[in-house]
DNA sequence: TTAAATGTTCTTTTT
DNA sequence: GAACATTTAA
């Protein structure tokens, strides 16, 4: 099988192929072919090298970039390729912590919260600790936050670093909020990368077992990588130094998601022995698209030259065309597709409408619908941030770990039972008093157990028809696979009648129904594990993950989301002042913000 | 006390 | 147009 697949690279490319012993850095320009130069080196490793593909490991930046690396595999490894390491770094971390989180006391059951979770999370914490939302915004706490986090930082660092007023209320909420994650064994997205960094630093054995298992290890788009991944990263490969990133500086996008660009001059400085290969021939775009794009980013105070090149042709002009208004704009583009495809130049799947903010959507949505063009989107309205959708993941959560006081609150009253706001502050403060879970106080006051409060007869019947309905459905859980176990959540609570009486009841119904069966890949597995593994799914997923190519529709999609994505004919709409730079990243005030 | 109805505020990019 | 806050009816 060692066919030619070397013969098709560049010298470039086929130098980053072969390099694979010690610390490789790959700068690869944009369109430079670099996932391929990735797959390619596990297959060059494989097939030349002779080392198993169970003893390479690589990340990349989404779910979809890892499925297509294993799906160009394939033809290369044949099945070898199953038992290679690829994903994103955070479902490499879960990974970790599922197998190995015990040293830490963690359930192997945890689960993900998403940023919705984080939020309700956030407000809770600041309830709990009597500070008001309206004087600190909880996004903001939620931010700083995550930011210390994902510096490695902890609540125990956080706290003793703390120097000014907003910080040390910030360290308050910080440790509420640690609580009621760990009391619903529960992981944000930070956690995922700060306890896998803790697991490997703090006991010695657990590390052993990954540094001896990864023999290889790579990372993709390396400049969108933080401080927690890249020291992951790090002692993964402490022993077998083969760690190769490859990224581009000038593609660095996401530092407002406390990405750090530094990874990037630390790498050099931890490797010194580094190689440092450039891909700098581009095989996306056309003369001029490429020199449009180079005459701005030169404009930028503080980089490294590059020298981008293209054998393409010059290709078209750029063009640039006004409309008065959104409509217009989108009604402008939407019939110059459809002029371009009537001519049987184009078909729709080659074309891509691409702005700064989800909610420039909605005017090119319309537009589509009104002239019958048929679009794909992404992002926006996130699928698995439905309210239907979100609902029944907590129901799910909740059978399987009761003790989950984020899920418990969001649905204990939906469908609405008679559970209201006084019910449920009377239950959480008997809950805080006692430390306990909200489900554990409600069991104490439905008992008798416990007669410290000031509930009526009302409330804790409706609190006795609520926990009854969580147990028979937690005693079903075990024999049931993940499909039926949601048929028979969504019956039993009551929501299949509360959604017949939503306005939007069809649309929501469906939704229900799409979610049922996107569980069908864990249905063949045993019950417990199944639910595990569906619910770390579904907080893992992104939104480009669900993209479908070669559909024969247009996309709708944000700049960010587009990354990695190629289309022959591509409009960037909205750009106006305000929009294209934001105007956020303009009152900054920072110039690498706008420069981003 | 809850549920429904009405009013108000806010809106970058996302694993 | 969704999330949140407040008012009104039951």
């Amino acid at each position: 099988m060692t066919t030619n697949f070397l013969d098709q690279l560049n010298p470039a490319q086929r130098e980053s192929v072969e390099s694979v012993d010690g610390p490789v850095l790959i700068v690869a320009g944009p369109g430079s072919g670099k996932t391929r130069v990735i797959t390619n080196r596990i297959a060059y490793l494989v097939l030349h090298q002779k080392v198993s593909p169970y003893n390479i490991g690589a990340v990349t930046f989404t779910n979809k970039a890892s499925r297509e690396m294993k799906d160009r595999l394939v033809p290369l490894l044949g099945t070898e390729a199953k038992i290679l390491t690829v994903g994103t770094f955070h479902s490499f971390c879960s990974m970790i912590l599922r197998r190995s989180g015990q040293y830490l006391g963690l359930s192997n059951n945890f689960v993900i919260y998403d940023d919705d979770d984080q939020i309700s999370a956030v407000k809770q914490s600041m309830k709990d600790v009597d500070i008001d939302p309206k004087q600190f915004n909880p996004r903001t706490v939620l931010s700083t936050i995550s930011n210390s986090k994902s510096q490695l930082v902890n609540y125990e660092g956080f706290n003793s670093q703390k120097s000014n007023y907003y910080e040390e209320v910030v360290s308050k909420i910080f440790e509420r909020y640690e609580e009621i994650l760990s009391q619903s064994s529960a992981l944000d997205f930070d956690d995922l990368l700060l306890k896998t960094h803790q697991l490997l630093t703090e006991f010695q054995d657990a590390a052993k077992i990954y540094q001896t298992k990864f023999h290889y290890f790579m990372v993709d788009e390396f400049q969108d990588t933080n401080i927690a991944q890249y020291s992951i990263a790090k002692i993964i490969s402490e022993t077998s130094r083969n760690l190769c990133v490859v990224g581009d500086p000038d593609q660095s996008i996401y530092s407002w998601r406390n990405a750090d660009i530094r990874n990037i001059l630390s790498f050099q400085s931890d490797f010194p022995e580094a190689k440092i290969l450039p891909l700098e021939q581009n095989y996306r775009s056309s003369q001029n698209i490429l020199d449009a794009a180079k005459n701005i980013i030169t404009k930028n105070q503080q980089r490294v030259d590059k020298n981008l090149w293209t054998s393409n042709d010059k290709g078209s002009l750029i063009s640039i065309d006004e409309a008065y208004d959104e409509e217009e704009e989108a009604r402008k583009v939407i019939k110059e597709i459809q002029g371009l495809v009537d001519n049987d130049e184009y078909s729709l799947s080659d074309f891509a409408v691409m702005y700064r903010v989800n909610a420039q959507s909605r005017s090119f949505e319309m537009a589509c619908q009104r002239f019958g063009v048929p679009y794909q989107i992404v992002g926006g309205v996130k699928f698995y941030h439905r309210r239907e959708i979100k609902d029944i993941t907590s129901y799910l959560r909740l059978i399987l770990n009761s003790e989950d006081d984020i899920s418990l609150s969001r649905i204990v009253n939906v469908p609405p039972r008679g559970i209201g706001q006084r019910t449920l502050s009377e239950v959480s403060r008997i809950a805080r008093q006692n430390n306990k879970s909200l489900y554990e106080s409600i069991i104490s006051i439905t008992s008798g157990n416990n007669t410290s409060h000031q509930l009526g007869n009302r409330a804790i019947n409706s609190l006795n028809q609520f926990i009854s309905c969580i147990d028979q459905l937690k005693n079903s859980a075990g024999n049931l696979d993940i499909m039926q176990l949601i048929d028979l959540t969504v019956l039993e609570t009551g929501y299949r009648k509360y959604l017949e009486t939503d306005e939007n009841s069809e649309e929501r119904m469906e939704n229900v129904q799409e979610y049922r069966n996107s569980s069908r890949e864990y249905s063949s597995v045993p019950a417990l594990e199944g639910l595990v593994g569906f619910l770390e799914g579904i907080s893992l997923i992104s939104d480009i993950d669900t993209f479908e190519e070669g559909i024969d529709s247009i996309t709708l999609i944000t700049l960010h989301q587009s990354k990695g994505l190629e289309f022959p004919i591509v409009f960037i709409t909205g750009m106006e002042e305000g929009l294209l730079p934001h105007i956020r990243s303009l009152d900054s005030g920072s110039p690498e913000e706008l420069e981003e």
